[in-house]
DNA sequence: AGCTCGCCGAAAGGTTCCCGAAAGGTGGTC
DNA sequence: GACCACCTTTCGGGAACCTTTCGGCGAGCT
């Protein structure tokens, strides 16, 4: 179990590093909203405890960032007591659960099992275009809940236009997004990838999935306006 | 949206009452432990709202038994405040949150959203997947009854690849969450372990339980969408 | 202590198959 | 008809993964 901790009064801090190392959790701090936001993206924890007050980005702004950008992870925020209406902010900012400090050692053990004991929060939304669905999180592209086999970087292709559902996207933008910024290549591996991912989908969907537009890019249309 | 609400004190009841069906949810109401048992057995509802003071069973009984009888339905739970020990307890007698009265409408409106809005019902204490049952408290592993015999490391790996079941689980974040934080060898320990639970899960369900996606990380389908 | 047993991690060798380069073909566009 | 953008196919390299073996270390037992 790993935990995240963003607080920015190092007492505290230390306190909760203290005694959560003593459950057998492994701690990452961050003492305030940026770090924050950082460590929660780098690396995948179990749960995030969330300090309302920080310097700079405060703790429901954190969280709203966080939720934004697919972010699941159960959180707890830890709020300054008093303020009702702060309870209830927190928790429409997409928190999993509040705290009032002060707070005492077992209450908050008792918290961090129950978020991580409902088995983690929500998960991304699937995209859908052309009847196929693609899951995010599991990697799978599916049709009639048949399921396809593409390639990781294939589904990497088929996810940003699927994204872009009803845009033109250009090949150097799905350069930029599906590969590693190291690599050097033309835009021609794009169309090797397209031209494979449309052999595939094709055959499953029985007609054209992805447009070609010449001189501007590629298009998955939008199917449902 | 259904919700039972549990509650003895009739004023208290009744403002709930006249609150959330002007929101728009339907109410149940009982007023004393063994009725609440027996409405949230009967009918199916989104969230149960429970008070800790109850003539008879108290709240946290009636929540206890619930869970043991394999309800699962969010529970919110109305304490008297002030004993923070209190808290704890209901959290762990199987409560997904709690709100001190007194309180305010909106916030109770909030976490009536959160505790809806988040995973919905049916959360096991097991994890479940592929017919197998894992028993994180005990850290045991079972096929329709049948126990296996897995190492703690290889329980801690499945566990967490149940855990995400239906997304992708990379071997760094399996490092991450399944070892030492000081450990240094590098991906390749995961793929033995790996390999060694394929050997006793496979033969034990009889088709393959953890995909690989190559070049993404390991995949312990979800059965149940 | 001494012993056994079994889990764990390192390392090595084998296998699969994904990816990107290159080359030739096709169809629009001027 | 020439040029350009894109399509299509083939092919070898190499990364990612699988599988097995082996020695060490600790737990439990005598």
């Amino acid at each position: 179990m790993r935990v995240l901790v963003v607080e920015d009064e190092q007492a505290m801090a230390e306190s909760l590093t203290w005694g959560l190392e003593a459950e057998g959790y492994v701690v990452d701090v961050a003492d305030n909203g940026e770090d924050g936001l950082w460590k929660a993206r780098e690396t995948a924890h179990d749960v995030i405890i969330l300090d309302v007050m920080l310097p700079g980005l405060d703790g429901y702004q954190v969280c709203k960032q966080l939720r934004e950008q697919g972010l699941w992870t159960p959180i707890l925020m830890l709020t300054a007591m008093d303020e009702d209406l702060d309870h209830a902010e927190g928790l429409d900012s997409g928190a999993d659960d509040y705290l009032a400090k002060p707070f005492s050692y077992p209450v908050l053990l008792a918290h961090l099992r129950a978020l991580t004991r409902r088995g983690l929060g929500v998960r991304p939304a699937l995209l859908t275009a052309a009847g196929l669905t693609l899951d995010p999180a599991a990697r799978t592209v599916s049709r009639g809940g048949v399921p396809l086999e593409l390639t990781s970087r294939e589904i990497a292709v088929l996810e940003h236009l699927m994204r872009r559902k009803g845009q033109v996207v250009s090949k150097t933008e799905l350069l930029d997004h599906c590969w590693d910024t190291a690599f050097e290549g033309g835009p021609a591996v794009v169309e090797v990838h397209v031209h494979r991912l449309r052999r595939k989908l094709d055959r499953a969907v029985g007609m054209p999935v992805i447009l070609t537009l010449r001189g501007e890019g590629y298009l998955i249309q939008d199917d449902t306006p």
